[in-house]
DNA sequence: CGGACTGTTGATTCGAATCAAAACCGGTGG
DNA sequence: CCACCGGTTTTGATTCGAATCAACAGTCCG
């Protein structure tokens, strides 16, 4: 199991980055200690100092923010291969919580396991900082999206992120991919209210532009979500090339 | 002069990381292209692939994303030290604009030459890395503000964050620092239009938060103020042991 | 002096929040 | 197997913050 689970991380990392046969090697090397969690689950709060990353393997993560009046504003949807904290391993305070959508397998590695990789593969310490460099560049178009776009393309762009996103991983089958977010949890990504949320996706549905059954998303037309999103994918820089 | 840019650098990177002598040797090494330009100029432009980083060695710049319909919306201010396009390292492709608000004093460095910083120096590329991670910090910190912050405290949690930055290299005098953009530049900013904007300015001076004079911002009480934005600095790390 | 930004003001519109209440599950236990 | 419960989803009515539209005043600069 625990070869699994840095198994999910490679493919993640094969997605973006060019790692040769012994970065591989040295990645499944890692000592990781698997834990399960439920639902709705804190990973680590706001405020603390974590001694080790989380490497998603299987489930659903958010990143957010809790304001004073109690609003929590997502930052990052998280999918299986992704290591969300791994920040910390140069910035010592989480300044945000990291917590789970959906029961998830997490494997954490050490951050002294992790700085003497990256010391002795720069290959590979160039990939991970490539990582959080995309992630820099997913909050970036995010803030694009909440700040600028009306509610419809905003969920459109949210959609079609993770229908790009899932499938380079893949987890979608021709257009369609479970996204187990409550309406409630997609308000908190978009910055909208959970009513408005409902009548956005009524309006998808009736321009037949998606389909929903249960967390289960179907696009129906991709390349008009995604115009209607003004979607460009260049900023997920899936290629290594890009 | 080619060493004073390379000075600003320094003085920036000190304020959150640890930087030995040695280190601080090899930075002022870096053979450092200046180049001058005017306010308002492109510096690297969304799409292109720049074999270079850019040194803000004196001036403020933006990172900007343009929408379709032609909206702007400024993703980051860089004060002097910064480099804002390091993460062009490791993406190839810009996936944003970078371009000067006032005139600015530049200095290039190419990526080679990084490179190879960061492999003979890795405590000067862990550095580089946690500056890059304290932007993307930035970055989840102005998602929660446009998302979700009404007009004035967003507007104030702007003013406080440019407040404490600056004040980490020495731009201010006791509450004052110039901050010279226009009420459009601040819309672009905040995701508002330049009359609301200058209502919620207004509103700050009438609730004697701030006082403005052509660019010169004068916070008169800090401590309401970063209340009224619910502002928490941890967020930018500035302490390297934050 | 004139022109072009920049800042200011007032009137109106509009998108999304809020408030309130039903309807719709999926699971639990009697 | 059905009644019930909590969490979701849906619907409708109303309010509110900020955008938009339209002028007008300042200020800088050639």
């Amino acid at each position: 199991m625990l070869q699994n689970l840095a198994t999910s991380l490679i493919t993640k990392l094969a997605v973006s980055n060019h790692l040769d046969g012994d970065d591989v090697r040295a990645i499944q090397a890692l000592q990781v200690r698997q834990r399960n969690l439920g639902p709705r689950e804190t990973i680590v709060a706001d405020g603390e100092r974590p001694d080790a990353c989380c490497l998603l393997a299987e489930g659903f993560a958010f990143r957010s923010k809790t304001t004073a009046n109690g609003e929590r504003q997502v930052l990052s949807v998280h999918i299986p291969g992704e290591i969300p904290d791994l920040q910390s391993l140069h910035l010592k305070i989480m300044d945000h919580d990291l917590a789970t959508v959906t029961p998830c397998v997490l494997g954490f590695i050490d951050h002294e396991q992790l700085k003497k990789l990256n010391r002795e593969r720069p290959n590979v310490a160039a990939a991970f900082w490539r990582e959080t460099l995309i992630d820099s560049s997913i909050f970036r178009e995010w803030i694009v999206n909440v700040a600028r776009r009306p509610a419809v393309p905003r969920m459109a762009h949210l959609l079609a992120e993770m229908h790009t996103r899932l499938r380079a991983i893949g987890l979608t089958r021709d257009g369609q991919f479970g996204l187990p977010l409550t309406q409630s949890d997609f308000g908190d990504c978009l910055g909208l209210s959970t009513v408005h949320v409902n009548r956005v996706l009524q309006h998808l549905r009736s321009e037949e532009l998606i389909t929903v059954k249960r967390s289960e998303f179907h696009i129906l037309d991709v390349r008009r979500l995604k115009e209607l999103a003004e979607f460009d994918a260049t900023y997920l820089h899936l290629d290594p090339d890009i």
